[in-house]
DNA sequence: CTAACATTAAAACGAACGTTTGAACGATAA
DNA sequence: TTATCGTTCAAACGTTCGTTTTAATGTTAG
C-alpha cells in the first residue's frame, strides 16, 4: 500500500499534467505514456500512486471538486443565515452557486481555466465509470441548491425550476468549455468579444474568467427569469412564438 | 476509387450503427471491430467505403447536418422575406434557428434523438479534425443568423450578442447530449420533469423531443432579452448582484 | 462465355494501449 | 552496518487498435 512519504512531488506533478492533457485531448485520447512523459515521472507511477487511468482522472476531479462544492455549500449556508426566515434570492443563490466555480477560472492555484474547461467537457463524456463519479461528487450540493431554488421560487412548478437549472449549467459548462470549440462556430478571437471591459489582455486566462462571469450571469439569471410556457411553442414554422408580445426591445 | 453500385445498403447500415456508438460510448471509446461487427458487415468496409475512421465520423455528420443548415437557412430566407423592408423578430429568428433543430429530434428519419445526442457531445470533443469539420460545416449558417441578430438588436452590442448566441448554443447542446449525463446531476427522472405536458410515455423520444423545445425555448428567448450588465456583477460573495432589482417574483 | 469491375471476405500488419513485473535506489531506524 | 520500506526504473506483458493486403465473390456488359 502507498499513500505515506515523500510521493507529493511526483504525485502533484502527474495530476497537474493530467489535468492538462485531459483538458487538450480527453480522456480517451489521452495515454498514459503521454502523461508520464510530460510530467517526467516512470511510465509505472501512474499506476503506482493512484492504480488506474480511471483513477487517475478521479483524482484530478477530487482535488478539486472537493474545495468546489466545499465552497458552495459553505456559501449557501451563509446566504440562508442572512436570510433568516425568509429565503435567499434566485440572483444570490445562482452568485453563489456559478459564481463560486466562476471564480476558480481566475485563481491559477485552484486549476483556473484549465480545470472549467476540463471539467466542462467531462460533463459530456459517455464513460459510464464518469458519470457515476460525477452523480456521487454532485449529490448533496445538487439537491441542496435545488431546494433553495424551490423556496426561492414556490409559486413556479418544481419541474420546470429542474429544467431550468440543467439548461443553466448546459449554458455555463459549454461557454467554459467551448471558449476555443465554439469560437470556431461563432466565428470570433476571444479579442472581438472584450467589449468595453476593463482588462484588455485576452491570453489571460483570469481576464478571461472575469469577462465571462460578467456576461453570463445575466445571461443566466434572465433564463430563469423567462416568463413560463403555458401553450406549447409554435412548432409549426407559420405563426410567431406564444411569448413573443413581451420582448423587449433594448434586447 | 468506390462511389458507384449498390453500396447503398452497407453504407447506410454503417452509417446508422456509427451515428448510435459514437452517440453512446463517444469516438475515441467506439472501435471500428464494434461498429462493424453491429452493422453485420466486414471489418475492412468503412475502410473501403469510406477511407478511414475520421471519414466516418465526417460523413455521419454530413448526412445530417446538410439537411439541417439548409433547413435552417430556408427558414431564414422566408422569415426575411416575410419582414420585407424590417427585420424578422428575435424570437422568430430563434425559432427558425433551435425549432429546426429540435424537429430533427422528433422525426426518426432525420437521426431522431439519437443525431441530436451526438451532435451535443461532439463540439466539446477535442479532436483537432473534428473542429475543423465543424467550422467549415458551420461557418455559413451561423454567419447569416448572426447578421440577422445583429440587425433584429441594433441597440445591442454585437460582442454582447456574440456571447449571448454562444451560450444559447451552449444551453441547447448540454440539455440534448445531458439527458442522461445531467439528469444524474439534477438526480431526477425524465418523468418527473413531464410536468403538465400532454405526452406522458417518457420513453418516447419523439415526446422528450417535444417536451424539450417546450421548455428550452422560452429559456433561450429569457437569456437573449436579459438586461444588459452595465457593471461587473459582484465577484466578492457579500452584496447582491447588480441587475437584482428587477427580478420577476414570478419566476 | 468471359473479361471487367465493384464489393465482400479472411487474415495479417505494425503500432500503441494500460498494466505488471522484478530489480535497483535511497532514505530511515535499530 | 544492516534491515526495512516507500519509491523509481527499465523492460516486458498480453490485448486491442486502425489499417492494409490478397483472394474470393458476385454482377454487369460485350
Amino acid at each position: 500500500m502507498p499513500d505515506q512519504k515523500n510521493n507529493y512531488d511526483t504525485r502533484e506533478r502527474i495530476l497537474d499534467v493530467a489535468e492538462r492533457l485531459f483538458m487538450e485531448n480527453g480522456y480517451e485520447g489521452t495515454s498514459m505514456r503521454v502523461v508520464t512523459s510530460a510530467a517526467e515521472v516512470n511510465l509505472a507511477a501512474v499506476n503506482y500512486h493512484f492504480g488506474s487511468k480511471e483513477a487517475l482522472l478521479c483524482a484530478v476531479f477530487r482535488r478539486r471538486l472537493g474545495w468546489l462544492n466545499g465552497e458552495r455549500l459553505r456559501a449557501l449556508d451563509v446566504l440562508e443565515e442572512q436570510a433568516g426566515e425568509t429565503s435567499p434570492k434566485p440572483s444570490q443563490i445562482l452568485e453563489a452557486f456559478f459564481g463560486t466555480l466562476l471564480r476558480m477560472g481566475e485563481d491559477q492555484s485552484l486549476g483556473g481555466m484549465t480545470f472549467l474547461r476540463l471539467l466542462g467537457r467531462t460533463l459530456t463524456e459517455p464513460a459510464g465509470f464518469i458519470r457515476t463519479f460525477f452523480a456521487s461528487e454532485y449529490a448533496e450540493v445538487i439537491a441542496r441548491y435545488k431546494q433553495a431554488l424551490f423556496r426561492a421560487l414556490p409559486d413556479v412548478p418544481k419541474a420546470e425550476i429542474v429544467w431550468r437549472l440543467h439548461f443553466m449549467l448546459g449554458a455555463m459548462s459549454y461557454a467554459i468549455a467551448g471558449t476555443d470549440v465554439l469560437q470556431v462556430v461563432t466565428g470570433c478571437e476571444l479579442g472581438d468579444l472584450a467589449g468595453e471591459s476593463s482588462d484588455v489582455d485576452a491570453d489571460d486566462d483570469s481576464a478571461l474568467a472575469r469577462r465571462l462571469s460578467q456576461r453570463l450571469m445575466p445571461f443566466l439569471l434572465g433564463g430563469l427569469r423567462a416568463p413560463l410556457s403555458l401553450t406549447t411553442p409554435s412548432l409549426t414554422a407559420s405563426p410567431a412564438s406564444a411569448s413573443d408580445g413581451d420582448l423587449q426591445p433594448e434586447i
